[in-house]
DNA sequence: CTAATATGATACATGAGTGTCTCATATTTT
DNA sequence: AAAATATGAGACACTCATGTATCATATTAG
């Protein structure tokens, strides 16, 4: 990985960092953002941009299998198949939404690529399956659709990052809020 | 209203419908259409578009003026102060959902008009309005952040008519899912 | 039916974002 | 310190969406 277009020149560990950060931070208010606003928030020279990344796309893509990795390794780091299926979801979220704003791109963008789109299929997969035990276990009601849960789980997660991001919750009260929300409503 | 930007020239009624549809439809799986795109949706010449828009602002200005009255009217239609919040949740709900595409379009683009985005503030002011009521009557918890609620309710409406949209769901199903994931989440 | 006029198609000008290249400079490596 | 090399800045060409103007045609109004 980290190939860059232009096969003469490494990107530098700094400067890749500052372009995916300002990348994701930026695609998250609007997906239309220019190269050139990506480059100046990143404080980087718009030249440097297209020097490692072909196109937006190419840029786009990068950082969903970044964002992606991310996401896997720290959901499945906490995760413990044989335990309840609340406590996974509580693990899942506590883990996932300190990571919102990845799982927001992850959504919003449209992935051309079809390795990564399998790849985001199957972690929608993963949350289906555990929809499915909370079931088993009496933890939600068989009646509801679990297209519907698996929707919830994402919107909840965004709101809680949101939350926290916006200082209006602390990261544990988000986590609990969260987990209320989708477990017993607003009640 | 409905002042054209050459002066020369009224919409015809079908065109500007023809228009506007195909906007709204376009705008909330893409952002980022152009208006040729809209144009040919619309089935109606580029031209035509540019002879009664000034500029895509000015078309997603008159959109989002559209939506909001139909929103506020579709709302208040079936409103009534003196019933238990619950009941006026459950009116509101069944008036927005089949409205979703009008309500998620408010909320994705990013208003600059500052009228229409005073509008918009009024319209979340009226579900904060409705939470606080339903917390009076002890059907939502106290201790739940108004902000969080308001969101929810946000959310939950457009993954109701995401459900409906794609045929998971009949429209009152998708009412009632809406209404219990509020009140009592997923269990 | 006839006049008025809104629309479609086309051509054209403009501006913005994109992608490439070059060279001086800053940074890293040896 | 010296060599290697990644970056920044600027110039350039290219594409595409935007917006305007014109004229023939279709639609509507009288």
């Amino acid at each position: 990985m980290e190939v860059s277009r232009d096969s003469r020149y490494t990107i530098r560990p700094r400067t890749l960092e500052a372009i995916l950060e300002a990348a994701l931070r930026l695609f998250n208010s609007d997906s239309g953002v220019t190269m050139s606003e990506i480059a100046k928030a990143a404080g980087v020279g718009r030249a440097t941009l297209h020097r490692h990344f072909q196109n937006k796309d190419d840029l786009i893509q990068t950082l969903s299998a970044r964002c992606m990795e991310e996401m896997n390794a720290a959901v499945l780091a906490t995760d413990s198949t044989d335990k309840p299926a609340v406590v996974r979801l509580h693990s899942m979220l506590k883990s996932a939404i300190p990571l919102g704003d990845r799982y927001a791109f992850l959504s919003f963008e449209r992935m051309e690529d079809e390795h990564l789109q399998s790849a985001y299929q199957e972690q929608l997969n993963w949350t289906s399956t555990l929809i499915e035990q909370l079931k088993i276990e009496q933890a939600i009601a068989k009646e509801v659709p679990t297209s519907w849960a698996v929707a919830l789980v994402d919107q909840v997660i965004w709101n809680a990052w949101i939350a926290v991001w916006n200082s209006e919750l602390t990261r544990d009260e988000a986590v609990d809020l969260a987990l209320r929300t989708l477990l017993k409503g607003l009640s």
